[in-house]
DNA sequence: AATGAATGAGTGTTCATTCAT
DNA sequence: TATGAATGAACACTCATTCAT
């Protein structure tokens, strides 16, 4: 079961092994050694590539949203019109949790819980990532594809929230169902509240 | 500090001694004996009330959610209009988590990532909660308030989502400001998307 | 299941609910509160008939025993010769056992483990029933029916250690069979060596 | 006081300190931390070992029954006639009890209260251990030492109960003799028992 | 780079016993 | 005679972390 001869040097397989057991059992619940056992080392060599198990939690998701805002820049490029923006935000993040659960898990369910979420990589991070949707927003109101009065933050509190609510209804459920379902319906209604008349 | 003389029982006592300490510090850093001695008594005498911590946990929010539940009813009561009533219930679901905080923290932050959670009272009753949104915006359809075509339960994703990470953002940024700034301005962008045009 | 209306005064309901949880359960596991409950009372009330939980542990087993040996001196009356009242001996603690194997339990099993057991009544108790022995011993080998020159403590130890070892096995084997089985041929191989050739 | 530094290493240090504690003062009355303090290091290192008090019980008894079983195949080996073996069997026995008290306790005293004794290796050992008697007892039938019609199992009965009898006094009166007092007269005044005429 | 061995500090929970009423 | 309420004192067991090798 230990993943000893899995491609990748051994930090990350204990980033691996941490990201599973988190997932599945829950921060609280998993021990530094099974961590350890499941990345085929010792506990105390897992000391020499983390600080601890804290340390554990916020690298994981560090290293998955750091990834998230080099691809976002990327993904927009080229798309024009600020609701093709809006949708291609959407699918593409839903895509991108749709392929890595494990770490969507740990930030939406236990890394909130965290005293120290405020002050971590990971949410100034989120905070970049979402600041691309404030320039959508203006571009969609300038363009006039938007309402003229529109104001991004208000915009982007129903865009965010009911995203959120959806990954998050997804990962409570164990993840059964498709998390695109009747989402082109959910986005259309949606923009309806940004839409000029 | 332990609260020996607060009016109420040796039951509530100990309720509010966890909720404030829960929402503090967190469930896990949470130890019994601070709970009982916030209590003003001894730890021992604390499981003669509850089965134990996680008891504990569960039983706050599950209080606290069985009288939103008998609350809404009679708010709504006598409101016109969809629109209205919709509202009215967001104004009233903030009313409440700003009067009561410290369960809102629980249930928001502590309570999600708790493995049993969707085996819980809390979960059915909020799900309870959240079903008068499908009533209402199905009034809303039928009375021609809203589009013909619109679909109660992706309206409600958008609804639930924008309420709840409000709230969300709320308690992790320490309910350093009012829940209710902006909440007009979203509240009027939100329902352009359901309004028939 | 508190045998509330049972006959007898509240101690004796306490005697017979500890007798029993001990001898199910064992000494340790039971706790006190089991047995005020299955004697249908308070634990509090439970100190006003007997010291604590100990006190009653010794005490079951000294009613027992004392009864014992009352009837002990009568059941030997009117026998003649050692044989015949080493046999009633046997039969008669053995039919006593089968009838109060719950005293038995306490008495072999958790009664010896008890560092204070040498020094209880029960001990000396024990000691005036087995002193009979010595006395039938004496007689037959005076009578010249056994030995004549046969140790009657010697005798004795081969008796008890005969006796108890049956009824140790019986007790841990759940008493799943007859107490009595064999005991026929196994009284009559012992005693040919009591008997004089 | 701690035997840090006595030979053998750490786990067999802990099952030393164990057994002395556990026979001082019985099984329940023994903390983990005293165990562990005896042996030199901390409770915690107690666990790398063991799995808990209870796997520490158990696990004495059997390491010395276990070495009791090898031991006693080599110690009958050429003796000649039931009745040497018989006597050879019992001195020997008593020499590894007088040897190993603190295991005699732990097995005589405080094993056959626990609950699980019967399943327990150590149980299935001592019915190994005792097997080699009907062995014995059958061979002195066929030579003709022993009665023709002497049943192997009621004779065992009253071999084993009389030599349990005699340990369990020894230990129960703190090893205050000699465990050999009137071994020799008992012995003979049994065998008489089994002895064709 | 790796680990066997060890531990300090905790942690929830149990339970016999007491006492005011 | 009875008890509801309370508690002091334990206690077995866990686990993240350290360090000599």
């Amino acid at each position: 079961m230990p993943n000893k001869n899995s491609k990748g040097n051994t930090k990350n397989r204990i980033i691996e092994s941490a990201k599973k057991l988190f997932a599945e059992q829950g921060y609280q619940k998993t021990t530094v050694m099974e961590i350890s056992k499941q990345a085929g080392l010792s506990e105390a060599a897992l000391y020499e590539y983390f600080q601890g198990k804290e340390d554990l939690l916020l690298t994981i998701p560090d290293l998955w949203v750091s990834e998230l805002i080099k691809d976002l820049k990327e993904q927009l490029f080229g798309i024009k019109g600020s609701f093709n923006k809006l949708r291609k935000f959407l699918w593409w993040y839903l895509r991108r949790i749709e392929e890595a659960p494990l770490d969507a898990k740990i930030v939406y369910l236990f890394l909130k819980t965290n005293a120290n979420f405020m002050d971590t990589e990971v949410y100034s991070n989120v905070k970049i990532l979402y600041s691309y949707l404030i320039d959508i927003f203006e571009e969609g109101r300038t363009s006039g594809e938007m309402k003229p009065d529109l104001n991004p933050y208000f915009a982007r509190t129903i865009f965010i929230g009911t995203m959120e609510h959806i990954v998050t209804r997804w990962l409570l459920k164990d993840m059964s169902y498709s998390l695109f379902d009747n989402l082109e319906d959910t986005f259309d209604l949606m923009v309806d509240a940004y839409r000029s008349k």
